[in-house]
Order: structure tokens, then sequence, then C-alpha cells
RNA sequence: GGCCCGGUGGCAGAGUGGCCAUGCAGCGGACUGCAAAUCCGCGUACGUCGGUUCGAUUCCGGCCCGGGCCUCCA
């Protein structure tokens, strides 16, 4: 068993060497606090939740750093347009994120470091750069110079002439060369600022991630991860930063998970096609769609590109449908300690092959739906249950799944709703808002059940089948078996 | 223009130098009072043109098409 991954550096797999198995950290870029996270945010943190799990079901000790940006221009931006301290509003959007990827079942990272309480590291970090020769000063700016760094491009494979004709390259007149970026801004009074060797300031975005690692990592990180749009500029300018500093490699792996569209766009605010991750789990709350969403995330490789679609969401759920069957089959088997399928572990082991893994617990359930003996049902039940727990799915309660649970709704800043009903999984911004249909109450139907099973005893079919019928209406599907009837919520 | 990914059956999506993906949808059957669930069976899939090979969807090259990045971006 041996984790290989792909490695961005070296645009191949290769197994995975931590630099000490005692200690594996990796470092993975977070949000920039300033609105709603989207469901394209919501890719890195399920696909790093399982790289995560993966670890530390490999190695003793691993230590997840994911930062939060909150000092940025957006972030500026945002509070001004929303007329709201920029405080306040950072502490708002960093708390909605974490409500909503808890929903994902997400586990949250060993560290979450923010940029404001880095500043004294980021400053140090910038004197050493100043220092060896790898950034100056001017007009109150730091910038890091490009051309002091032999290696800058190694990550993007692009060279700093290929920048310069790409022609998009802020020329700022206290640039040396027009391909040298920010390290220390000033910034103006009315905006967050520190004072440092060079005046009152912010600093540049990339530092904050160079900064950050060395702090909790140390100089040399083992993994750092990201989206495929951070390759370049940010991670690029992050090793450059870094390594020019330290004269130490910066991260040995470098993983980054592929873009998410929708309905085959890129998703964007002029598009009118953004989905929140809050949006996205209302569209069927009574169905635990962070699970839903989660599956549909990882039915697709992490490296490549993932369409967002009504109809890849409902085969999420179905094969979500079949995993809880099998186990609702198999809910009077003992749970026993369970190990994980090797199938599933050698898929994750090769790259992170989650629709792979997801193949294995299809026959697992398979194979549990066939078992006959009740030392093979508790045998695949644990196995099912151990492999979807090592995915970050399988963890709900089998009735729960299936008769809706009652949800709250994801909180707001203002506080909690409570949400009733399933709408259709419906998705896009047009059609989120319909899901007014209301719940026939649990007792209620248990009473037609009741009412049906006696016409059943006295062979009255035609009463039994209208109350079906009735039931039916409220997407109430019954299923009778070994003299009981079970009920669930069709989706 | 430069750099980097892809193009697999109705849909989604793995994978492999010669034999099975898997799920959803569909069809037939078993089971069921009827259903549902489950089980069994069923589909001449690998963009295109060449090359290598005994044999290529899989390796190599050209072409066509799609996507991403090129200092806002997960």
């Amino acid at each position: 068993m041996s984790l290989v991954l792909y490695n961005t550096l070296k645009r191949a797999k290769e197994p995975f060497v931590p630099r000490d198995p005692k200690h594996v950290g990796m470092y993975v870029c977070g949000p920039t606090v300033y609105d709603f996270a989207h469901i394209g945010n919501a890719r890195p943190v399920i696909v790093f939740d399982v790289l995560y799990r993966l670890l530390k079901r490999r190695y003793p000790n691993v230590i997840y750093v994911r930062n939060i940006t909150d000092v940025d221009d957006k972030i500026n931006a945002a509070a001004k347009a929303n007329n709201e301290p920029i405080a306040a509003l950072t502490a708002r959007t960093a708390q909605a994120f974490h409500a909503d990827i808890g929903e994902l079942n997400a586990l949250p990272p060993d560290v979450e470091p923010r940029a404001t309480e880095h500043i004294g590291e980021m400053i140090a970090m910038i004197r050493i750069l100043i220092e060896r020769g790898h950034a100056y000063e001017a007009q109150g700016h730091v910038l890091f110079s490009v051309a002091s760094d032999a290696d800058y491009g190694k990550l993007s494979n692009r060279s700093r002439d290929e920048m310069i004709a790409g022609a998009r390259v802020e020329i700022a007149p206290y640039k040396k060369d027009p391909a040298d970026f920010v390290l220390w801004k000033p910034s103006a009074p009315d905006l967050p600022g520190w004072e440092s060797p060079w005046g009152r300031g912010r600093p540049g975005w990339h530092i904050e991630c160079s900064a950050m690692s060395k702090k909790h990592l140390g100089q040399t990180i083992d993994i750092h991860g990201g989206g495929v749009d951070l390759v370049f500029p940010h991670h690029e300018n992050e090793v450059a930063q870094s390594e020019c500093a330290h004269g130490a490699p910066f991260a040995r792996y470098w993983v980054h998970n592929g873009f998410l569209s929708v309905n085959g766009e890129k998703m964007s605010k002029s598009l009118g096609n953004f989905i929140t991750i809050r949006d996205a789990l209302k569209l069927a709350p009574g169905l635990a769609p962070g699970e839903v969403i989660r599956v549909f995330m990882l039915g697709t490789h992490y490296r490549q590109p993932i369409d967002w679609t009504e109809d890849a969401l409902k085969q999420a759920r179905s094969s979500l449908d079949r995993f809880y069957t099998a186990l609702r089959n198999a809910a009077d088997v003992p749970a026993v300690a369970g190990a994980v399928d090797p199938e599933v572990d050698a898929a994750l082991d090769d790259d992170l092959n989650t629709p792979l893994a997801l193949q294995a617990l299809h026959r697992l359930a398979g194979d549990l739906n066939k078992a006959t003996n009740v030392s093979d049902c508790a045998r695949l039940k644990a196995s099912l249950l151990a492999s979807g727990d090592l995915l970050g799915i399988l963890k709900q309660d089998v009735e729960a799944w299936f008769k809706g649970r009652i949800v709250a709704a994801v909180g707001t800043a203002s506080g909690t709703s409570t949400v009733k009903g399933v709408g259709a999984l419906a998705v896009g911004a047009a059609t989120i808002s319909g899901s007014g249909a209301v719940f026939m109450e649990e007792g209620e139907i248990e009473r037609l059940i009741d009412a049906r099973n006696a016409a059943r005893q006295r062979k009255d079919f035609a009463e039994a089948d209208r109350i079906r019928a009735v039931l039916a209406e409220q997407g109430i599907v019954l299923e009778d078996k070994a003299g009981t009837t079970t009920w669930r919520r069709a989706g």
C-alpha cells in the first residue's frame, strides 16, 4: 500500500514519500472571506478532505493547514459595498464558510491560520527577501524581483518572457520589471494597514501563504494543494518567495484539483450561473444534499473537469440510495469493527481515484444485498461503512436518509430557520427558490400504512392500492417485505 | 500567440496492448395480491487519419473538436 500522487511540479504521478513519515504536513489554500463560498470552492474542500483522511490512515501525525484570507482588496470592496465594517464581514463570511462545508462533512483542518494574524511573519519574510536581493522597495511598495530568481516559472512551466508576451501584465511605474509582483503595498487611512519598515501598508496576495505555511509546517512542506487556477501566478509566486527566502525547497508535492463548470459553462456572476454552497444545500434539504454534493464531487477524478448538472446530482443521489438501501436491508445485523475494502484503499492510493473507490462501494453493496448468512452480512456492512468513512460518506442514520430529516437551514448571520419540505432537486440560480412542498407528518404516514395493512388483511386490495396512491402523491414509496411495511421519500 | 488538460456505449464516468468497469436510464426474467427494493440476464463504447505491433480504445505522430491558465478566481 503506497500512495501515488500526481505532482504538478513534475507533471507526472510519483510515489508519495514524506520527508518524515512521523510528521506529514499539508497546506491547502483556503477561502478569501468576502462572500459566500460557491460550489467551485467546495471541490478542493472535499478533495483535500479525502486526501487528509487517507493521509491520516497512512501516517500517525498529519498536520492539515488551510488558511483564511481575511485581508484582500475584494474584502475591502465588498465591505464598502455592504456598508459594513471589514472585521464584521470577514467574521460573518468565515462563519458561513465553516457552516457550509460542515454540511459537506469535511473534517476541520488542524490549523486554520488567518492572514491578519501573521502580518509580523510576512514582514519578516519580506525583509529577508530584500536582504538577499530578491526584493526591492519602490514608492512605498515592496516588489519581488522575478529576474533575481533563476528558477522562476518551474511550477507553471512558463518563462518570464512568455509572461511578458502575454501582455496582460500590469505595468506599474514603480516596477523594475513588468513581471515583478507586489509583496507589500501602501494602504489608505480608511483601509486595513499595519506599520512596517516601508510605512503603513498591507501585504500582497501571495506572501501570506508563504509566511503561514512556514510558521505552521516549516520551510519545506510535503503537500501543497489548491485549484488549478492557482498554479499561476499564486503558487508560482509562493515558490519564488519561499525558496528565495529560505534557500530550501518549498513544497515537495503540488496537488491541484480541476475546475467545476455549471451546465457546461464557466461559473461566473455575469453569466448568472453562480451557485453558492448555501444555495446548493437548499436544493433538497430533506435529503441531506451535503452528502449528495460530496458523492457528486467524488464521482469524477479530482484532476478532471466536473460539470454541475441536475442529472449528475440525481445520479449521485441514486448511488447513495443504493448504498443506504443495502445498509437498510442489513439494519438488524450487528455492527462490527470493519476493515476498509482493499479495493478502496488501492483506488485511493492511485492518485485519489475516487470514482474507482465508489465502484468498489457499489460492489460491496451488491455483495451485501446478496449475502445470506449473518457473518457475511456483518462483515460486508462493516466494510461498506468503514470504506464510506474514508470517503466521508455513509455517516447518516439509515432511516433518516430515507425518511428525510427535517433539517435546520444552514445558519445565516441572523440565525437559523427551519426548512421543511423536499423540493425537486433543482439546479441553477433560477430554480433554487422552489422547495415549497410540505412534508406529510410521519404520524400520518404511519396511520395510513396501518390502515392499508388492515385492508390488505381483509383482502381489500382496492382500498390498499388507494392508500398507496395517496401516499405516492405525497412522494412516499412503500415497500412490503417480511410482513412489515417500510417507507421512504422518493426523490 | 504561449503553456497545460481532455475527447470512452442513451447519460455520467473509471480503466486496460489481447479477457469484466461501475452507476443511472432502457429491455427481458425471478420475486410481489399490486408495487417497491433486491437478484439474474441483455448493449458490436472508446474523436479522426496515419505509424509501431501478431494484435491499439490503450503507445507514437498529424489533424479536428472542447476546456483551463497567461498577475481577480478553487
